[in-house]
DNA sequence: CTACCAGGGACTAAATTCGTCCCATAAGGA
DNA sequence: TCCTTATGGGACGAATTTAGTCCCTGGTAG
């Protein structure tokens, strides 16, 4: 089995069995605490790893109960066993703690207070992709209290949050209402469509806004003056939590079938992300704005939090990009994305130096 | 890493959070019952595995909040990652399946009611000796009731069956004697160190019979005519319970220090087995009785469980000698000596053929 | 000798799991 | 077309497990 496959493997397991990891995490930790400060007592023991007497108590009961720990007066110590345990998952756990330090690394590095990385990478396992809406759908429903009204864009990252999110308490009864305008997608990535289901599974309502992609200028100005689509910008411009992707710029551009023009001032401007339909370069400019309508970047400032959506290598430019172009408080991401960030952020920091 | 060390490691993981591989194996089969039996009902599915339908319920449900399956009228169904999930993990869970068909092989080639098999090689993986006392340790603990009478013999996986066994609730006061008379080992291996050892756990008390080793045949006599001793042997013989190692013959032999002429004549009688101080050739013949005191052959069959424990691939050949010389009800060994044994039962079948 | 912190026991409250019914409803056969 | 049947989902209380809190005895360092 080589390695793609073996991760792969690990991301099925991880995904039947998801307390598996953490419990191991956990256990492993108390196994190092235990190691590096030797016998140590169950109350101070606790109180350094911040948990309760308690329940850290009956983990040393169950730790005990396999051997891999033995209790003296002097307080508990790991045991024969337990030192070769810890050194045989030690490689596995640091792996596993591995994403927790990437995602503090990369929320300092792009100054994003709440970084979640999630395993894989969305460009090789598929699971990757499922991974992240996941956890970004569970991290979207604590965040929403009943008041918020929540914007959402199109594309696959958005549609598989909509998918995992799981159905939420009838307490809960928020507005969700796409962000941008059609963008000449397949349906079931429209932003619409992803207002629809999230709005279903959340047990709120949505709102519809339906205007053609590729507008010409004036006609642009007509629908902007048309007293429905005016009500249904006013809602969107109420929006308290936006939940958006962030794409490659030429990506993108490609999907939406961009003129040739339009290409060559991409090309031209150095766009490497595209987002609410702005495209960027590597600095955070704004090179291009396509003419639709909905949210404006100067809407994001306003909101309660701006939250993103995006994974794979080949995104880590865009997303470092989007990050310097506007403020956005939660990145979910996933391993593949945050090495490369990482990578290109430290490559540049040294450059400068 | 290599294989080896996968496999160590596995052994660790497993050793800090058992129950989740077991809930693994458990998920796994309901997505593969599901597999295969299309879409179906909750209630249907409880039959057929086995098990409420309250609990299953919750599996399923944990199951389709991970994307996993799909619940229609019909019934519920895999979804595609579902599909893709139980691919990945198939292999995987083959594996931990296959020590449950290896324990059915045995049983059925053995003939004995209840086999148990651990993960490792105790020739090999410095964890699987443990794993074997701690599995043993377990069954032993509920097979128990408060008036039996233990008798246990001495070696290290006996050692590794009293070191591994909790301390059990205070209700239980079971009396443990040693099955046999010293045999010349190290002190922490003999029988009566591990009798008095097992007692401390289980909260009972222990009975010491020291003879000593390497008797002469009017000596043995003296001693079985001494009072104290015709006392110990009464105990010893009201024994309900049964728990022993069984040995290689010529590791055995070896071990206490044989003499030249033991050697030869357990070379030339074919010697594979030894248990209770018997030495047995394939067939499960007597070959050879050591000149020392305590439970007898035909004291056995009065006995309520008589539980053997043995691991590695080295032991197969004597495992299967004892099956065959006594009755065992319960016999605890790991993959190294049971693949041995279907291996070696198999070709043996064969041959009769 | 004393003061302190250790592990372990014990009891209670909270939370979770599990058994058991019920129901509206879609599927499938007659 | 209707009727039987089995399905998923809801609800609720009993039973079990988990967690908070306090106490006790005992070893150990100063």
């Amino acid at each position: 089995m080589d390695t793609k496959d073996e991760a792969a493997m690990w991301s099925a397991v991880r995904r039947l069995v998801p307390e598996l990891s953490e419990e191991l995490r956990w256990r492993t930790r108390i196994l190092e605490r235990i190691y590096a400060l030797g016998p140590i007592g169950r109350r101070a023991l606790a109180l350094e790893m911040g948990t309760t007497e308690r329940i850290l108590r009956a983990n040393l009961d169950f730790l005990r109960e396999q051997g891999l720990l033995v209790a003296s007066a002097a307080g508990v110590s790991l045991s024969e066993d337990g030192e070769r345990a810890l050194e045989m998952v030690g490689e596995f756990a640091s792996k596993l703690d591995g994403r927790a330090e990437q995602a503090e690394t990369v929320s300092r590095l792009l100054r994003i207070p709440t970084v979640i990385v999630v395993e894989g990478d969305s460009d090789e396992v598929g699971f990757a992709k499922d991974n992240l809406g996941y956890r970004a759908a569970e991290f979207l429903k604590r965040a929403l209290t009943p008041l918020d009204i929540l914007a959402v864009t199109g594309g696959t990252t958005m549609a598989s949050v909509a998918r995992r999110m799981s159905v939420a308490a009838p307490a809960v009864t928020i507005k969700v209402v796409p962000a941008r305008g059609g963008l000449g997608e397949t349906v079931e990535i429209q932003a619409n469509s992803i207002a629809s289901k999230l709005a279903e599974k959340l047990g709120g309502h949505s709102v519809m806004l339906h205007v053609p992609d590729r507008l010409g200028e004036e006609a642009l100005d007509q629908l902007l003056a048309d007293p429905y689509v005016e009500q249904r910008l006013q809602e969107i411009r109420q929006a308290t939590v936006v939940l958006h992707g962030i794409g490659s710029a030429l990506e993108m551009a490609e999907r939406r079938q961009a003129s040739q023009s339009e290409l060559k001032l991409l090309e031209e401007n150095c766009a490497v992300a595209e987002a609410f339909g702005y495209y960027f370069n590597a600095s955070g400019d704004v090179v291009y704005a396509m003419p639709t309508v909905g949210l404006r970047l100067t809407d994001l400032p306003q909101l309660r939090i701006v939250m993103a959506v995006a994974g794979g290598g080949r995104k880590a430019d865009a997303v470092a990009a989007a990050a310097k172009a506007y403020r956005i408080d939660v990145l979910v991401t996933d391993e593949g994305a945050a090495k490369r960030m990482i990578e290109k952020e430290m490559d540049k920091r040294r450059e400068i130096e």
